[in-house]
DNA sequence: AGTAAACCCATTGACGCCCACAATTACCCA
DNA sequence: TGGGTAATTGTGGGCGTCAATGGGTTTACT
């Protein structure tokens, strides 16, 4: 899959418009995704975004549940309720929702932040304030990772 | 499968119509539907609605309880009993029948909440008396959600 | 005939499309 | 290596189109 990498300031204009990241773009496009599905991040002040695929395997992954469970009932209404289905103007824009832009702090400003298989949507304040203490939590926890072995297909 | 994603707000006029939103509809025509599906949530004071892939997978479901249990018997009787078959007039409108207008309280406004790969209709009061505590109960339960493996097919 | 629903048309307001311009980068050639 | 130029990306604003809505009229069914 193609990947989002690296960090993009990009400006919203008074209508609600933000340019995504010609990369992002690209990668979400070589996805075979028109579209970008954003949803909030009830972890942080921040939105999440991502291409078709990842969400259609994340809502599969939410009918893995028991239908009418509480448990499939919470996280489809936190995910999929408060997702949007953005799609582009020709000039490769789209119109972050209020309620996203509300939850993420957005005004003026937006940082594009990339996560491999999907990418994040950050305040700039906001995203520094974070970016501090995730450093921070690897350093003092030591973290590590493991790698699974090459040729592996991403799950 | 095409997604139902997000939130929309739409009139119901005197004559008991309202729109479904056009991303919804566009998603039922990509799944071949040209009808939606609608029945009560015995969970909640709210409609449920799909098309015909998701009901005939619900009906294959219920078939796999042990006939003659009480609750295969229930559970068809709430779902395929109460269930009606919606044909959207020429602007993309449906008639909500008067049962399913009752049971979720319908009056003036209705709340569209999609659901990926079917969506709910609430009054817009008892949606915002449900949704809020589903948010903080993700956050405060540090809910996770195991992805299935991608490439996966759903179902 | 009465009731209800399906179809047609008109209105309006949001958003999607188009243009024009600015800023940065990449490229070319002396 | 430096300057100039061209192409690509990001930004801003005006305008047209289409989705949502409301009402009127015809059609079907009881």
């Amino acid at each position: 899959m193609a990947l989002f990498v690296g960090r993009h300031v990009n400006k919203i204009d008074k209508k609600g418009r933000v340019s995504v990241p010609k990369t992002f773009r690209a990668a979400l496009q070589a996805q075979g995704s028109a579209v970008v599905y954003a949803y909030p991040l009830f972890k942080h002040a921040a939105i999440e975004a991502c291409g078709e695929a990842f969400m259609e395997r994340l809502s599969a992954s939410l009918d893995d549940l028991d239908m009418f469970s509480d448990e499939q009932d919470d996280l489809a209404a936190v995910v999929l309720e408060n997702a949007h289905a953005l799609s582009f103007d020709p000039e490769g824009r789209v119109i972050l929702p209020k309620e996203l832009g509300d939850h993420a702090g957005l005004s003026g400003e937006a940082v594009f932040v990339g996560r491999g298989g999907r990418f994040q949507i950050w305040a700039p304040a906001a995203y520094e304030a974070n970016r501090g203490t995730a450093f921070e939590r690897a350093r003092a926890s030591g973290a590590t990772l493991k790698l699974r072995p090459s040729g592996g297909e991403p799950g």
